[in-house]
DNA sequence: TTGACATGCAGCCATATGGCTGCATATAAT
DNA sequence: ATTATATGCAGCCATATGGCTGCATGTCAA
């Protein structure tokens, strides 16, 4: 779970399971193209993916060929996402009422500055 | 969305996340109990959560209170998660063709070691 | 006013991360 | 057999990260 997270957290790898959607099955050199980084700095990537299991390998001759994996997805929805967002409208009444809990003694000039 | 997922990348944020899920509105002397690290790390931790505006911040006095903000976890479900799971069966049907093509020429002995 | 409490800010340090290069190995093609 | 291609592995380096300490600031209570 920890690995996933860790995987999702760089843009770089983000990008080479876009790629891996668009199509399947594409091999170390395939996903090399259009990138601006060395095959062996896309290869650690891909090794970090492969460790999260985000994608699976499949070995033709001399060439790998990768392949996306959903179910760390679909296994982080579940057990993480689904979990806050579920209760979201709650979580905005609770805001509210405590914004309006808020206007008692001290500052509150900058609350709310989501902007940052 | 870079900053939502780098945010979530640190087993630290991600409690911190859980706690506030529990109860909401906690400051920031709260949620340093039962943590193992400095109070300045603590709040380190819960900047990069504001920057990713995954928590919204009142100050009441003194006092900093957290509360989460679903929202980019909502965001990054319907823009991120669900393209991938939507598909899932697709892309296991996808992965047996290519394990059965797999089947000729070169080594193959090692495919699908997803344990590692 | 003075002292206690909640938090912020700056800087230090060890480790993790993500890029690179150079060389090794395995498969394919000639 | 020899060469070309696809990939792996090890090590280097700069920067990011996450912990810490020390001190500053703002707010509440006597």
């Amino acid at each position: 779970m920890d690995a996933v997270f860790k995987a999702l957290a760089d843009k770089t790898r983000r990008r080479l399971l876009d790629r891996l959607f668009i199509e399947q099955g594409q091999t170390l050199g395939q996903l090399c193209d259009e990138m601006a980084i060395r095959r062996q700095s896309v290869s650690k990537h891909l090794s970090v993916l492969e460790r999260a299991e985000l994608v699976s390998v499949i070995w033709r001759g001399r060439e790998k060929h990768y392949y996306l994996n959903p179910m760390p997805l679909a296994e982080i929805n579940r057990r993480w996402i689904d979990k806050f967002t579920q209760h979201s409208s709650d979580a905005v009444l609770n805001l509210k009422r405590a914004v309006e809990k808020t206007d008692g003694p001290g500052r509150h000039e900058d609350s709310s500055d989501d902007t940052t």
